[in-house]
Parts: C-alpha cells; structure tokens; sequence
RNA sequence: GGGCGAAUGGCGGAACUGGUAGACGCGCACGACUCAAAAUCGUGUUUCGCAAGAAGUGAGAGUUCGAUUCUCUCUUCGCCCA
C-alpha cells in the first residue's frame, strides 16, 4: 500500500491555497460575519509550541465557522516592538529593526507551514511606520479628549545601564542584566487615564458571558473596586494640622481603633523634614521596598508623632497618629486607622507599639466577653462595645449604618476606592512608537502640530550597550517649529499601547488616512472568539477594553466598547524535564530511551533522571521545535498531537510518542481512504448503507456538538472511533454512491483538524467543490433498542435489550425472567421500584 | 496572606441536566507475519480473586433509591494577585 506522503501532500495545498487566496476575506453583508483572533506574536525569532497551539486551536475554529457558511476573518500580524530587539541588538551590535524584519519573515514561512487559513493580505505589524503613525494620532486624539497627562512617578533606575527597569526586571534589589543596585528615582512620565472608566470596565464584564469566569474574577479583583467611607479625623497639636481624612472600607470598627498611621509621603510628613529620627525612619522604610509583597511581608514599622487624633464616634477616645512602612500614598488617601482586634497587621503593629486592643466584632451575639489574643477575628458576627452600633449584623448591616451615621454627622462620606491605577505610558526605551510630544525652553509639552505626524524612528544602525539612544540622539531630538527651538519627547510608549488596538487595524489595514475604517469595523468588529494565553488575562486585556472606551469618548460614530466577545484561553504546552549525574539540564534531543529507561544518546552508559512535566522554558531546556516536528511528521500530524489528549483549555503534555502516535493515526486514516478508493470502484449493487448512514449522521452530530464546545481533544478521540468502526463496516458491500455520499460528509467534518489531508483524499473522490459543513439527522440516528441497566438496592445487577419505550409492565416481566435478577433477588420482596424511562431500572428491596 | 480552579487505572484523559465509571490515546502483555528484528495487524489490560464475586473517582462526613457529578470539613497540587 502506499505511504501518505505528506511533505508534497501539505506543500501542494498551502500552496493552492496561497495562489488561490482561498482565506482572502472581504464584507460581504448577506453573510455573517465571523472575526476569529489568535494573540499576535512577538518576532523572537522561531515559532514555539505555544504558538502552535494557540494557532492550531484558533485555526480549527476558523475554518470551522467557515464551512459552517460564515464569512470569516482570520487575521495575522506581528507585535514587533519590545524589549528583546533592543537588546539583541545591543549586545550583537546591529539594529533592531532588520533583527526584526528578518523574524518576521522567518516565523512567517513557519507559520505557513502549519497550513493556517489565515488571510495574509491583512499582515500588520507595529513596529512598521504605517501602523504606528496611526498610534500617534490617538494618542493626541486621547490627549485632546483629557485622557492622557504627565506626572512625576517613582521608576527603578539601573546606574550602570542608565535605564528604566520594569518590576519583573529587578531580582532582589538588583538590575538583571548589570547586577547593579536598583535606585528608585522620579520621572516625568505620561499616563493614561485609565480609572475615568473604572466603573465601565468593572460593569462591562458581566455582559461578557463569552469569556471565562476566572479571567472576568482576575480583571475585578485588579480593577478592585471597594465601598467605604472617608472618615475625618480631628487632630489635637501644636502643629498647623486640625485634620486628618482616612479611608476605609471598615467604618463599623471605628470604636475599636487604637492608632492612626500615616504614609511617610503623606503632606503631613513637611511638618517633620527637619526630624533627624524621622529622616532616618524614611530611610528604613525605603528598604522595604514597594510592592504589596514586600510590604506584606516586611516587619511593621512606625514612628510615633506628638499628634493625636480623636475617634470621631467618641471624642473621648484619643489615639496617637504614627508613621508606617506599611501604608502606602497611592492606595486612598494615605492615612488609615488602625484596629487591631479585626486586622492582622494592625494587631502585630499594636503589640509591637504596646496600643490597646479593643474588640468590636463578636462572632456570636451572645457572647459579649469575646477577645482577641494573637489572632485578629475577621470573620462575620455582631457588633459589641460600640454605644448605638451593638448588635447589628456585621458587615452587611454595621457597614451601612455607619456610613449613614458618619454622613448625617458630617463626620464622613461614603466614598468608592479603585485599587486600579492610571497606566503609565512612557518607556525610555528606543525601539518602541514615538510619542508626538514637544516641549519648549521652559520644559512645557506640546502637541506636534498635524503637518509633522508621524513622528518616525531615527534609523540607528548601531545601539550603544546602555542609555536611550533617542535622548542622544541631538539631529532627531532638536526640531524647530514655526521658528521656536523645541525637544522631541525620548520617551516611547509602552508595547502594551501597540497591542490594545491592533485587532481594528485588522479590519482595514490599508487605510492611509487613519487607524481605522469606520465601515470596516461597524462589519467585523467585534472579534467574535480572541485566543490566547491566560497570562494576558489583566494587562492586555483591560488595556484594549479601556482603549476602545478611550476611543469612544466623545465620538458619536466609534461606538464599540467591549473589543472582545468571546475570549478563550489556552493551556500551556509542558514536557518532562531531564538532568543527568551532574544535575545539569538535558534537552529531549539528547535522550535515548533503552528497556524503558532514559539515557544520554552520546554516552548511553550514562541514566538520565526524569523531572516533572513542565511548561516548556529554554532554562529547562525541555522545549521542543516546531519546525522540526513538522518536517519529521507533517503539520497535519502535529496539528492531531496538539489538539489530542487535553482539553485546550489546560495543559498539554508534548511527548515523542504522543506525536508519533498521531503520526501513525493519519497513516490509518490514508489507509481507510485507500480502502474508500478501492471499495467505491467495485460498485456493489443491493445496497443496504443504513449502518453507514447511521453511523456517518451520528459522527458528524458529535463533531459538530464538540466543535461547538472547544472539546477539541474529543473530536480526535471521535476521529479515532470512526477509524475503528468503518476499517470493518467497509467489509460490507455499499454501492459507490453511498460510500462517497458518506465519506466525503466525514471527510468535510475532518477538515478543519487535517485540511491537508481532508483536501487530497476530497479531491481524490472528486467532491471537493462547494464544500459546506455536512448537516446531521436525528431521526436517522434513533435507535430502536434501548439497553436498560437493572439495578438491585443501586447495584448494577444486569443489563437487557428491549425496544425503545416498552410499556413498564412489559418491561418488569422481563426483568424478573433475566436469570442474575432472579439469583440477586432470591426469596427477597421488591418493595419499591424506580423507573428511568429507556434508561434504567433500581428495584429496592 | 487573598482569589480561582483541579484531584478519576502504570500515564494523558472521557462520562449529556445526579443514572452502566475508566470512551479515546499512550504504555504494557500475549498472539499473527518474519530466519530474526523493526514496522504493521489482532487480542487483552482499574485493583484483588482460579471463579462466583468484592472493592473502587484525593480523605472524611452529609443529601439521595442511586453521587466522579450536589453540600460541608480537611489534604495536596496548579494558576493568578499580592
């Protein structure tokens, strides 16, 4: 029998499909249309497994929807600005943007090899002029709209490399690439506007009922909205301080505070400048660091000031005002009370300042002698020795109230916090979008007027190993306009500003004028189903929901708020890891496996010792590469591995039998056609083809049902049933029409997990024109026995055959003729009888 | 520390709204073909038991005629936020 060959199998129609422009996508307004999207890539040189799954799984569902009668537009395009060209080229000493291009085009023709349906013609990517002039013209729309502005903000500055790192950047206080110790220095810097849609973007998400629960859970846990109250604090002094406003989401334990602390940013903290013990108190608190972590974890500190404050509930409770590491200036206000009895950090604080620790919250009403030791109660209860609060349910009730009493009493105000901050824009970087900001002699910014958009990256051929290029660079930095000196802004925008629109420039990506074509997007958008990987469930996500209401703002005919229907996310794509005796890793290339255990394949004296399975890393070096998958076995044969095993939303485990074995399953599948070929040509008359039929309408019913549900690992376990069942149905004669009526409908269904493959054997029965997805019958799929479980006391006793909906009393003489039923039952009287109609049947007795 | 989720054979995983647990694949065993091996094909494969049968979905309880599925407690693991 002949081998399918699939290296000229594939090539002959990617290639088709590329002469053809068979993915070539227009409007066309008496189809629906069908916007199917997979994260774009960042061009790091080589496609990963990642990749091919995200694609692959985005690629199923493309062509899906597309024989399903959908006009569909399946995108491509590359996020090619970061942080990875910058540095491969300054440590190569080459320019980033051929690094780039050269990427790009080397991931592309792998891509293509993988047989996506993917409409090229529409290819964008950031870092080209012709999209980021678009960028520029938003950001100044946004700015004209009074979404973007610029304020001074901590960055973590490296000394030695003279430049801005991000968080993940800095590893234990030290700058990842010098090693040199991180600074916290202030920046002017340009902001997005974020938290103005705050509440548009918490709301928003309950309508998304397209989008998995969890991510919908993380986006609100970070946008973080919490009702409280601003409570105002009066303040006896010697200093010029006669108030003090916290906030807290916490009101009803007010009678329970014992101490108010302070951030040392707080204005309050002028009054102090000059104190050498609070100078150095500063000083300790910037060792603890900025993050929630650090501070979570850090020892609590404070330095007590001479101010007290007075429990605005009970002028006669007065409390001293601290300093602490542990507040921060840019949650609320800056300033909290603290009470120790239902707060853990408070309480750790009280006992180390030796502060009185009053409980509030007892959890259960009568217990009025309920105290607190080393464990602050934070559980629900009622509230106790709080005058006219006691006994209200806490919280839901105590919270209200006193929020209601603090209003009326002008004590307080009910107050809603975000924990969400406005998105810093500005990167002091070179390879990224320039931001079309000037500023004059006095350091005032400016918009660049219109006739000199866009602003275009300098050509540097060569980047120097540290500082930014841009601010170096006088001929670019140094412009003139309307006679006046100015200086172009060094800063770029943060890569995450590419990525939050691109998905409408997908829509129209010729469109010289502007970023967009409103007509265009009024037809695609919004994406229908968004692929990508779970860790861009926050960032980038809410970044392009807060984009579109960005772009919204103030204009009557972009009216698309939501940019993402539908979103799935993929699980990640792990492998065994592998050290050998000196406990170095092992690449999976360097293996031999011998009797079932694994060696290295150029010493096979030495064992290798196998490690947990997991997400493919190049530290780990247990990655493999696509492309040589591809070539060893195909892009149908991948595409069957990667889709095969796990659901797509969880990991998947890549194992070198995994692949071969879906390898050797295509070869079935081309010896099952070879069998189709030879069985048609013998033309058998009396034809009897119900089995076929039957079994071909049950296949495409479970096909279609599992393809709707992303249960995309079934339909290759379907896939496989379908082999074992027809390779001997087909011994039966069937005539030559039913056997290519059938198997061009389970060819058709197959198609988007092997289009290769499914297109050669189509053609090879010629029906492969005007291909649409086959549709199922129920009726032909009704079966007219049923098999009926018979259970004694819900055990499994015996199973028999009757005809569908037997009459119950039939079905019960038959029952107590089945000879395990009456060996089970033995003397013993049925006292009850349960009946599950075609289904099952529990006699108790 | 907080949130979310998961736990099923030797392994990856199936099981519709509570109704035959283990589909499908890997691995393994045996057999066929072969001088032999690889490849391929066939059969079997939750555990214990010769069998009849019994036990069995992380642990423990509960609801139910019946629980992998629902409720509670606990353990472990993963992810996210810190």
């Amino acid at each position: 029998m002949d081998r399918y060959n699939f290296k000229s199998i594939e090539i002959k129609w990617q290639k088709f499909w590329q002469e053809n422009k068979t993915f070539k996508s227009k409007i066309d307004k008496n189809k629906k249309k069908f916007y199917c999207l997979e994260m774009f890539p960042y061009p790091s040189g080589k496609i990963h497994m990642g990749h091919v799954r995200n694609y692959t799984i985005g690629d199923v569902l493309a062509r899906f929807k597309s024989l399903q009668g959908f006009n569909v537009l399946h995108p491509m395009g590359w996020d090619s600005f970061g942080m990875p060209a910058e540095n491969a080229a300054r440590q190569n000493n080459l320019d980033p943007k051929s690094w780039t291009e050269k990427n790009i085009s080397n991931m592309k023709s792998q891509l293509k090899r993988l047989g996506l349906s993917i409409d090229w013609d529409r290819e964008i990517s950031t870092c080209s002029v012709d999209y980021y002039k678009h960028q520029q013209k938003f950001f100044l729309e946004l700015y004209d709209k009074g979404l973007v502005y610029r304020k001074e903000q901590y960055v973590n500055w490296d000394p030695v490399d003279q430049t801005v790192l991000a968080n993940e950047q800095v590893i234990e206080g030290r700058g990842w690439r010098s090693g040199a110790k991180i600074e916290r220095k202030k920046l002017n810097q340009w902001f997005f506007n974020i938290t103005k849609f705050s509440d548009e973007l918490m709301n928003n998400l309950d309508q998304l009922n397209d989008w998995p629960k969890k991510v919908k859970i993380m986006q609100k846990n970070w946008i973080g909205k919490s009702f409280g109250s601003e409570v105002k604090f009066k303040i006896e002094s010697n200093k010029p301080v006669k108030e003090i406003k916290c906030f807290t989401t916490r009101p009803d334990t007010l009678f329970g505070m014992s101490f108010i602390a302070l951030s040392v940013d707080h204005p309050i903290s002028k009054f102090y400048e000059n104190d050498e013990d609070f100078i150095q108190f500063k000083k300790d608190c910037s060792k603890t660091g900025t993050t929630e972590e650090s501070i979570a974890n850090a020892e609590k500190i404070g330095f007590k000031t001479d101010l007290i404050a007075i429990n605005p509930l009970n002028d006669q409770i007065k409390v001293p005002v601290f300093f602490a590491n542990f507040v921060l200036m840019d949650y609320g206000l800056g300033a909290v009370f603290g009470c120790p009895a239902h707060d853990q950090r408070d309480l750790d604080f009280a006992k180390k300042y030796d502060l009185k620790i009053i409980p509030v919250v007892t959890p259960e009403i009568e217990n009025k002698s309920f105290n607190v030791e080393d464990k602050a109660y934070t559980g629900p209860g009622y509230i106790f020795n709080s005058s006219f609060l006691n006994g209200l349910r806490c919280p839901d009730e105590s919270i209200i109230k006193t929020i209601e009493y603090l209003e009326k009493k002008n004590l307080g105000e009910k107050k809603i916090n975000f924990r969400l901050k406005d998105w810093g824009i500005s990167r002091q970087r070179y390879w990224g979008c320039p931001i079309p900001i000037i500023y004059d002699e006095n350091n005032n910014a400016h918009k660049l007027p219109d006739n000199m958009l866009p602003v275009e990256l300098p050509n540097i051929k060569k980047l120097e190993p540290t500082g930014n290029p841009l601010d170096k660079n006088f001929e670019w930095k140094n412009i003139i306009v309307d006679g006046k000196k100015y200086v172009r802004e060094t800063d770029t925008l943060d890569t995450f500003v590419d990525s939050s629109w691109y998905f409408l420039r997908f829509c129209s990506p010729d469109n010289k004028e502007y970023g967009y074509d409103i007509d265009e997007i009024k037809y695609w958008m919004p994406v229908d189903q968004y692929i990508g990987g779970v860790e861009h469930a926050i960032l980038h996500l809410l970044y392009s929901r807060f984009f579109m209401q960005a772009l919204a703002y103030e204009n009557n005919e972009f009216n698309l708020k939501e940019p993402f229907k539908g979103l799935f996310t993929q699980g990640m794509v792990c492998h065994e890891t592998y050290k050998d005796h000196d406990n170095n890793w092992v690449s999976p290339d360097e293996i031999t496996t011998i009797n079932g255990k694994k060696y290295l394949k150029n010493d096979n004296t030495k064992i290798v010792t196998v490690g947990p399975s997991e997400s493919m890393s190049k530290s780990k070096r247990n990655t493999v590469d696509p492309e040589k998958i591809i070539n060893d076995y195909g892009a149908d044969s991948a595409r069957i591995f990667i889709l095969s095993d796990s659901p797509p939303e969880k990991d998947v485990q890549w194992s070198e039998e995994g692949i071969s074995a879906s390898h050797k399953f295509l070869q079935k599948l081309w010896n099952l056609n070879i069998k189709f070929l030879s069985e048609i040509k013998k033309n058998h008359t009396n034809d009897k083809s119900e089995n076929l039929i039957k079994f071909t309408n049950r296949f495409i019913k479970k096909m279609t049902e599992n393809l709707n549900n992303f249960n995309y690992n079934i339909i290759i376990a379907n896939m496989h049933e379908m082999y074992s069942y027809l390779i001997k149905e087909l011994e039966s004669p069937y005539s030559s029409k039913s056997l290519i009526e059938n198997y061009q409908k389970i060819l058709v269904s197959m198609m988007p997990v092997v289009p290769h493959f499914t297109n050669e054997c189509l053609e090879m029965i010629n029906e492969n024109k005007n291909i649409i997805w086959p549709a199922y019958d129920d009726s032909l799929i009704e079966e007219k026995e049923v098999q009926i479980v018979i259970q004694i006391n819900g055990k499994k006793r015996s199973l028999i055959k009757v005809d569908k909906n037997i009459e119950e009393g039939d079905l019960y003489k038959l029952i107590m003729q089945d000879q395990k039923i009456v060996k089970f039952l033995g003397e013993k009287k049925v006292k009850k009888k349960i009946y599950i109609k075609n289904r099952l049947v529990n006699l108790i007795s």
